[in-house]
DNA sequence: CTATCACATGAACAGATGTTCATATATTGA
DNA sequence: TCAATATATGAACATCTGTTCATGTGATAG
């Protein structure tokens, strides 16, 4: 397997199945690794319940730690895991006043991508979120 | 920790420092269990970058199986399981031609869904996937 | 019917991920 | 300075996930 074959590409089946204009376009128009790397890193936010949660509650309005622990019914440890990463991934920001720390979205595109996937998933009938009440 | 206090909300914070009105806002607001399930389960189909390259190849034109694993310089199994579970949560569809079965994206939402991740990360500025040669 | 071959799939394994527990940090008020 | 408290974080643990290996399935050619 992966030997080298006389049209430069690796032998994947066992003999030459491949289309090969059709992979160079293909290679052509890939995304670089450091685009790739990305957003996978930005869809991973997206890809758990918990951090859709907390998501949706800040589109509406930003939120300190202790209101989203009560909302989603969890504890605050989890909730402060959870918001790190959406912060290093730069999908919220946040503010401190006093003891408390308020977040909320980072940009309108965090939004944009949560309401794509609701109209994939069938949702798209309803009000959007963030244009609802 | 989680015993109940005279509002009605879990008791999170060790006192209470709980937003009531924010908190029931965001509780109307927030999408059913189901969708947030289902939201969850798509989003993670981008939250990997193969599967993001396997999309990103079908956007532009279908692929066999065997083109895919020489794009992605990886083996045909790897491959069939991915497009398995891309298969499952309905972003690919397949047709058969004798051995070889192509593969395509399943609606236009999947190429939304990935340019919209793409203009999050920086890369709106050159043509959107899908609109390219 | 049998061999070939493109593709699918189950099991196993390693690495990634989410939650919990314990504890640390930062701010406020006394 | 010290106690209180909202939040952050490191470590541990169980679960989930992606790849590989071996093998199964379905279509074609002879």
């Amino acid at each position: 397997m992966e030997t080298e074959l006389e049209n430069g590409l690796p032998e994947f089946c066992e003999y030459n199945f491949i289309h090969e204009d059709v992979v160079k376009k293909a290679a052509a128009a890939m995304p670089t690794d450091e685009v790739l790397f990305d957003l996978s890193d930005l869809f991973k936010m997206f890809a758990d319940s918990t951090r859709i949660k907390i998501i949706s509650a800040l589109v509406n309005e930003e939120m300190c730690v202790c209101d989203i622990a009560a909302l989603l019914n969890m504890n605050q440890s989890a909730i402060s895991h959870q918001l790190r990463s959406l912060r290093q991934t730069k999908l919220v920001k946040y503010r401190r006043e006093g003891k408390v720390v308020y977040y909320s979205l980072d940009d309108d595109h965090v939004r944009d991508i949560l309401n794509t996937g609701l109209a994939h998933v069938g949702e798209a009938a309803r009000p959007l979120l963030g244009f609802a009440v």
